[in-house]
DNA sequence: TAGGATGCTGGAAGCGCTTCCAAGCATGGG
DNA sequence: CCCATGCTTGGAAGCGCTTCCAGCATCCTA
């Protein structure tokens, strides 16, 4: 055990095994070229002095750390966290050290991104639905650390994407084919700056649809407020004591879209009878409340955003750099009475 | 702009700047005795070569880093995630930056806890979820970096908890109170073997209040599976196919809760008409379904453990280190028919 | 048997920063 | 006019590791 307040550095276990300092890294970093006893005696005296090298030293020396850094948008959304599953089970099972950079604001953003672009901090990077800068992305090639993006894209970096609009044309055809012809939209505002955009990118996939279908689409009533559910009830409200309420509600998430129909239940109304209601994401949640929905593979996002980093890792060039992921509707009570209910599925 | 492939060191500022190494450092770190004048050469250089300082090099000559560690388990429920909401709220509010390890599994909470605990890689250290052995504490009050601990507890280290026990009391109370005599329990198994006790520590509680009441405890139904709510409601099944089956569950967490009552639903059964059905945690989930639910300030322990590390960080002893917050029972429509239904609220 | 290969090993240099000490330079009092 | 005092400043040492080179056995080959 180590002493109270001793460091205990590879210093000391040399010192202890009788061996010298390269002769511990060599062990540590599992080179090979050390004999099967001493290579013995050095592990013995690690155990003894219960060592642990420090990243700090060995990522300074090395000028790199071998730990990738993920940086997401402080975790405030569902979809952002099943996103990070994806990627931690795909790192953990190659067993690669992962360390999360929340990012709450602007500031916080060019901070970590400045330093782990600049300096070799991390193996490789995974930004997650974080909108980058020509510039932040020059810094990583420049210094030629591995960059993969996912729920965001800049040209040229491999990314992980669904087409936003495209989204929103979906949830529009889907209602316009139920026959509705006057529409509400609940969307969230960027306000720390991030460059979230899929909000406004569905309502334009969405409007377009619309319009296309010969409706004015500045008859859409917007409601914009910061992502959660209590807040997407409230915009609810001011939707449907408009005098002349649409019919139909498309919320940009699943978190939003729960919060509308929340609303309706307080208020004794139901969907689809008093109001349509489409989501966005396929979240769990929009399956245990039968909400229809535009599912993302969030997941997989997740997934394939870390296999690709892991590609470069290895110093392959991924093939479809800038990946698309398909969007599935999924019709359920929110719009379709009579849907039939399906228990949630065991696997995520 | 720095030069490609080129890392700018403090030591490229200081000529840049013509001043010594040790003056840039001064600047970097905000410690008086540089005059204006200098201050404002050494900025300009930093500024014109784009200068980030390492973290690595820093935190290695420094003896320590000054960023907060947070160890969270795999994010896998959704209760950790607002722990860490409440966590990052007070940390990002007072500018210290924050890194996340996530830890899958017992090896990887061995390897960066040791780490943490035996470097000074980071300033304070906060554990959530995760239950420690008195060898890795003794780690960190040796080197003496402040230690909290978050829905977990060792004695001695400032913590924030709930009594688990005394939320499966309450359950059973609420469900006895209401006539219900048998019972069934779905909870969670700790495959990661990372000490999760919080599932057994309720069943605990809810068998001992059963037996006061005079029940055989050995008779409620106990399934337990990984935690996620597909997998409660494949455990639900299983238990509503019982010859006799109880006619109140009890789900360790709000998560499972919902997929019994997605089983229910798609079963064409209704809470509590066909079962009672009551969750654990107060997520917004349990909000929007309207299932009882006994709530605990997730968020707050969050907060609070934030804040009790502020303290350490500030070379305070927090009074009372170790606290245990209230919890609450909130009956909904799952236990009590016709309940009123109210809206999300608007803040979590 | 000698000369070169080969396999292990020790340890110095260097990664980029902080910190501390000594030194330079004004300034003010005596 | 001289020296003590207080600001500023430069830069060497050191944080703990990796890496590279040189040194030493040992082994193989001709």
């Amino acid at each position: 055990m180590a002493v109270a307040g001793q460091r205990v550095s590879i210093f000391d276990v040399a010192k202890r095994a009788s061996v010298g300092v390269g002769t511990v890294s060599r062990v540590l970093n599992g080179r090979e070229g050390v004999s099967a006893a001493t290579r013995k005696r050095v592990l013995a005296a690690i155990d003894a002095l219960g060592y642990h090298p420090s990243r700090l030293a060995s990522g300074l020396s090395r000028g790199r750390s071998d730990a990738v850094a993920v940086v997401v948008p402080f975790i405030t959304s569902p979809s952002v966290v099943v996103r990070l599953e994806g990627i931690l089970e795909v790192l953990d099972n190659v067993g690669l050290n992962t360390v999360l950079y929340s990012v709450g604001n602007r500031q916080q953003r060019d901070r970590h991104l400045g330093v782990l672009g600049d300096r070799h901090e991390a193996a490789g990077v995974i930004v997650v639905s974080i909108r980058l800068s020509r510039q932040h992305v020059e810094r990583f090639s420049a210094v030629g650390t591995p960059l993969v993006l996912v729920d965001t894209r800049v040209a040229g970096v491999p990314s992980i994407e669904v087409d936003n609009r495209e989204g929103g044309r979906m949830a529009a055809s889907h209602l316009l084919g139920l026959g509705h012809r006057s529409f509400g939209f609940i969307g969230d505002i960027d306000r720390k700056h991030l460059g979230f955009s899929s909000s406004s990118e569905r309502l334009e996939g969405f409007s377009a649809r619309i319009a296309e279908a010969g409706i004015d689409p500045s008859r859409i009533a917007v409601r914009s407020g910061i992502h959660s559910a209590g807040e997407a009830a409230v915009l609810a409200a001011s939707i449907l004591e408009l005098v002349e309420p649409p019919t139909a509600i498309f919320a940009a998430s699943d978190t939003q879209a729960s919060g509308v129909l929340s609303y309706l239940k307080s208020k004794g109304l139901t969907a689809p009878g008093d109001l349509a209601l489409i989501g966005f994401d396929g979240l769990e949640v929009s399956a245990l409340l039968g909400i229809t929905t535009v599912a993302q593979p969030l997941f997989e996002s997740g997934v394939r955003g870390a296999q690709l980093l892991l590609q470069l890792l290895a110093g392959e060039v991924p093939d479809p750099g800038e990946l698309v992921l398909p969007l599935r509707l999924l019709p359920r009570s929110t719009t379709v009475s009579g849907a039939s209910i399906e228990p949630v599925s065991r696997s995520p």
